[in-house]
DNA sequence: GTCTATAAAGCGATAGAC
DNA sequence: GTCTATCGCTTTATAGAC
């Protein structure tokens, strides 16, 4: 996969990073809506104008903003050795909460939500490098594991599609709408439940062992 | 519970519910801030003044349209006659999934979620008149089969969470992003999978008997 | 209660100097 | 490229007649 040095479409102008990373925070926090250039232009530290000279419109800098944070590599990462399912799974899920619950990763949700019905490409392209691309990621590990033996798994992504979802519970709506989360209950155990869950559903016969 | 003619602490006034039925359009087709107030008194029908002699200001009447459409009973009734955990199951699965993907229940959550940081309680407000309660509702209705024998259940609560999890996957995420959904797989078909997922689960120890 | 007309402020976007 | 200053429009909210 290309890193860098490639695709550099744009010379990183200081003052254009300086004014996308300024919309980043202002878009996310207010809404596309309620935000506004003047707001953009004094926490970028520049002049309305200068922002103009970058982006034909607030429509344009919105845009830009939004495809540059989602230009991210590889998030979930295969276990670096071989390990069992209950120990892949685990990681996984556990780096995959920590992700769903980021402050910005939520924001980002909230305003690409909002605006999706005005911007459907954007929203694609927002699921296509976010949730569906973590998702895929998450299908070939388990269809590792299946090939491994470790797992008896029909189809790895409706797999990774019941593994997700049981993760992405009220938690995450609760986290989406703002609501503290309750105290009772840890991210891990959270995790525990879902990987046990979905063991029971997918242990091959040849290690049916129940607890 | 309580239906009609109870709680009406303000007369049913013609116009003031015109008013709430065009700013429930308004507002949730295009958000909190870019709906006008013009906009919602011509599609009302009135007078933008004669908006301000109901409702003091526009978040006003944006909290007071988001609380009335909160108020709704039971949406999870528990089956007519008891039946086994797999009908029940699936009758209940269906029935949320028609909830969760209906236009106006996306509209909601959408708007609901982008306003959720300037309106905390609002958002505790829909959260626990919707989600919350629905999931209470279905905790409910599987604890019963857990006292009927149907399901090995230890914690109807966490049960649900995850019953309402496996439906609640990309599916949904990508109807609040507004995207098409894909054509292979059928509602039927992903609700029979997140049952099947949930009872290999929680199957009772005399009642197995895998396919 | 309901209207027309308007006030006051904020908005996206641009002109023109440097 | 970057700035200051401003245009033209839309917005929320209100005054005053009926």
């Amino acid at each position: 996969m290309p890193k860098s040095t490639v695709c550099s479409r744009r010379k990183p102008s200081a003052k254009r990073e300086a004014i996308l990373d300024a919309a980043g925070e202002v878009f996310l926090e207010q809404g596309y809506a309620a935000a506004s250039m003047d707001n953009v232009a004094a926490r970028a530290g520049v002049s309305k104008a200068t922002i103009y000279a970058h982006f034909t419109s607030k429509d344009d800098l919105f845009r830009a903003m939004v495809r540059r944070r989602c230009e991210q590599g590889e998030v979930f990462a295969p276990p670096s050795r071989p390990a069992d399912a209950r120990a892949t799974l685990t990681a996984l899920g556990r780096r995959l909460m920590d992700l769903l619950l980021s402050p910005e990763g939520l924001a980002m949700y909230r305003v690409v939500m909002a605006e999706s019905a005005r911007q459907p490409d954007l929203a694609r392209a927002f699921y296509e490098s976010g949730p569906a691309a973590g998702k895929e990621q998450i299908a070939a590990i388990i269809a590792d594991l299946a090939r491994r033996g470790e797992m008896a798994v029909a189809d790895p992504w409706v797999a990774a599609d019941l593994f997700v979802g049981m993760l992405r519970t009220d938690l995450f709506m609760r986290a989406l709408l703002g609501l503290p989360q309750p105290e009772g209950r840890s991210l891990d155990g959270h995790v525990a439940t879902a990987v046990e869950t979905l063991m029971r559903a997918h242990t091959p016969p040849e290690k049916e062992d129940r607890p």
